[in-house]
DNA sequence: CGGCACGCTGGAAACGATTACATGATCGGA
DNA sequence: TCCGATCATGTAATCGTTTCCAGCGTGCCG
């Protein structure tokens, strides 16, 4: 492999000037920069970024810690990282909790052996020490979608509340009364704070949820199933169903379609983040979709900052919601109240 | 940060032999050791793994280029590729090219520059310079789902001839005989074997692929929406269209819906690789689903091989037919020929 | 004309680990 | 008792960069 001796060599110069020249940091006289890029052009000269980072303790490489990859939800989140990141001159490490905290943990722990710069991690457990341990280090984190509550680094996540008012009233207007929840863990801030909304916004409209409407989940499609599955051996079945995310929809969905109920006739379905599939399912379903590229966008940026020494800067952005059929046909004459429809 | 000589000096022993204990390399007595881990555990100490990679010149870390991080069939490969990775002691970068020929030899050489140990790629260009030259280069390389002609690396792929053979008859035994196919970019493997099956399963049945009824994609949802409205346009629009990736066939679906038509009665759908959200489909789609999960794994078994000094091999394995709604109710009584049927 | 500042360059010291080689101790066999 | 093998340990070189510092020439100003 060649080094920047080899460059040195070929342009007849020393190895500090070559690395002057390359990096183009201090003054270099145009004819000896001159020849080092056509002598590293010639010789196929690619810095070894390894030893570069031992030296300047920087690897420009951040690490993304999501709670799932299957999810479609954060692979789009992902991807606007890895944009956002690529621009201002980063790459991405991803890693993937599979929503297991043992897996955050080693995940969080090996990219910190790695020395990325900073770290943006969307916990899965949200009392995992390990990641309670780099929020106190000196590598910079910032927390996305879901955060620690009490640790200090900033936090870029969307508010649903709104949006899941927006959803209340539209099932009411639609006539459904008893309504039923399947949450995330308890051990996320998403998957109490949407229960919460929704409780919240249950009471706004004289309704309450009782404990039998409650479903607990994990984000994952086959807990959602089995909740739908309790919900209809219920001796008076929910109306509707709001699962918090887009795979418990998913089994839920799979629950209701195998008992040979139909949707949104027999019992309507809503979910919180919206998915390029959600339109093509049947019937179309109605969710709460989130900002989730401009998320990863802000937080790439708000992390960039922190490692340049900026100060912590948190963004919450507001999700909305997108009415389909899921709920039943809405009336077209009803105001919306801030929420598209499809 | 706390180094391996604070370790050292807190043991009372040298580097040397701190690093002997840590890594159990040659033999250090009982009490050293012992007091190494110690004094480690202590200090919280965690080693340098960039230090550590330029003295070794071993990253114990893998790159995996992939076209498309929002393609489902990718998302499930990558997650496979980390799995077995992690379980052999490797990280793994992901990155992510868009289908586009720049961006993957962006990850390509990015990915060089930092050292890895093996790369894993499924290029989205078959004739990316960059990609090239890392497999004439030496660091081991393998194929997987997609590979470049005329280079020696390993490829780890599944074959869909058979598969595409089954669909073929299904669709025929519907009694549809104007089929169609969108596919992928000519510059990809994929994208011509798929078709190229195709025209050959056809001929099988006495039917011939005139050239109106090949829509040219991109493995991207929008370009699936193009070629079908072309389709629906035509005089003699097909009864039938084969989507040769799943996003094609989220296309396709947009554009049959936006005319108000109707599958399968209007018009036929199948698509190749099989994702979660296809059961989910108005009408649940008919697929060609690959062992992903498989190929990531035996993917990252080879190149683990390489790395290793091992003779490179490349794996082969079988796709299947899995029958739906989307191309017509079959017949209960006919024989599926090693598809599915849900 | 002397001195100083400035621009360019090279030598060499880091960075934090691994590891070849040297050294000292211990032990067994002759 | 002495020698050589063996084992545990330490010293120092090394990986490929960046960067501090010193040196040297040149030009400007007093």
């Amino acid at each position: 492999m060649v080094g920047i001796k080899d460059v040195a060599r070929a342009a007849g110069l020393s190895v500090a000037t070559v690395s002057r020249a390359l990096n183009g940091q201090s003054a270099v006289s145009d004819g000896a920069r001159a020849k080092v890029l056509s002598a590293a052009e010639t010789l196929g000269y690619r810095p070894n970024v390894v030893a570069r980072s031992l030296r300047t303790d920087r690897t420009r490489t951040i690490g993304l810690v999501i709670s799932d990859v299957l999810n479609p939800y954060f692979t789009e989140l992902a991807r606007s990282v890895e944009e956002e990141a690529r621009a201002l001159g980063y790459s991405v490490i991803i890693g993937n909790a599979d929503e297991r905290a043992d897996l955050e943990g080693h995940h969080v722990r090996s990219l910190m052996e790695r020395r990325i710069d900073g770290l943006l991690v969307s916990p899965a457990d949200g009392r995992s020490p390990t990641t309670l341990d780099a929020v106190s280090g000196p590598t910079p984190v910032v927390f996305v979608d879901r955060w620690i509550p009490g640790s200090d680094a900033p936090v870029v996540r969307s508010e649903g509340r709104g949006a899941i008012r927006d959803l209340v009233a539209h099932l009411y207007g639609l006539g459904h009364r008893r309504l039923a929840v399947i949450t995330g863990p308890a051990a996320t801030t998403t998957g109490r704070e949407r229960v919460e909304a929704f409780r919240a916004a249950l009471s706004e409209f004289g309704l309450s949820l009782s404990d039998s409407h409650v479903g607990s989940g994990d984000f994952q499609a086959e807990s959602g199933r089995l909740a739908t599955e309790a919900f209809l051996d219920l001796p008076e079945r929910p109306d509707a169903v709001f699962a918090n995310d887009n795979l418990m929809a998913l089994g839920a969905l799979d629950a209701i379609r195998d008992r040979g109920l139909r949707v949104p006739d027999d019992i309507a379905l809503a979910a919180f983040d919206d998915i390029p599939w959600f339109p093509h399912t049947a019937p179309p379903i109605t969710a709460i979709a989130q900002p989730t590229a401009e998320l990863g966008r802000v937080a790439v940026r708000a992390l960039a900052g922190l490692i340049a020494g900026e100060p912590a800067t948190s963004t919450v952005l507001p999700a909305h919601l997108v009415v389909r059929r899921s709920c039943g046909e809405p009336d077209p004459s009803s105001p919306t109240g801030g929420a598209t429809r499809e």
